[in-house]
DNA sequence: CTACTATATCAATATATATTGATATAGTAA
DNA sequence: TTACTATATCAATATATATTGATATAGTAG
């Protein structure tokens, strides 16, 4: 098994896979990074698309920040944020591990 | 953007996928999935991989069936589960719309 | 029938996580 | 400088979820 066996280190491999899975198993989460795939947006942009209060945006953000799931950069005030799709396309091959052969 | 958009009906398709993606989102259950590709396992046999009180394990096996990520059959006193390949290539196509062209 | 094994369910509790409210920081403009 | 805008952080609270402990069900064997 590649990403989790009971005795090797792939253990490490699975948490990390978890903290992911959380970070987008999320109701607003899931709908930032889908609001991202138009492309780059200010957090202003996904406050106003969410209809969330800012705080509990930047707090979500966050979370997606820490997962890598997505980057950001700043300009002038505004920070924008964009899909890292790197990570995406991991999760997307650990996925695939599970329907492949063992 | 095909799996969410403010105001059409995808957004029920987003609340499924938040679903699905919760239910593997735990670590127990990710190893359940895990240890079941190698095959067809039953409850007892998970409950000795995990380590963990059968209810619990019962508990989270519930929850896997309820977002059929995983099926399961009778035969005698042992229930059999196994992996139900067609959702989890339903979640790879998911993640792989992000990537994609919106 | 009784006793045993395998599994499931339920209520109670513990723990993790989301949300709110208040506040801080940092850039811009007057 | 002050005022304003955009974003982030923190503590408190609310809510969701995992875990435990007790019990129920259902098949099998004696």
């Amino acid at each position: 098994m590649k990403y989790f066996c009971k005795t090797n280190q792939s253990t490490k491999q699975l948490a990390e896979t978890i903290l992911f899975l959380k970070a987008v198993s999320d109701e607003n989460r899931l709908k930032i990074v889908c609001f991202l795939k138009s492309g780059e947006k200010c957090v202003c942009e996904i406050v106003k698309f969410l209809e969330l209060p800012q705080n509990l945006v930047s707090h979500h953000l966050k979370i997606l920040r820490e997962k890598n799931i997505v980057k950001n950069r700043k300009e002038g005030l505004k920070v924008y944020y964009s899909i890292n799709h790197k990570n995406i396309d991991k999760l997307i091959k650990f996925f695939n591990s599970l329907t492949g052969e063992c």
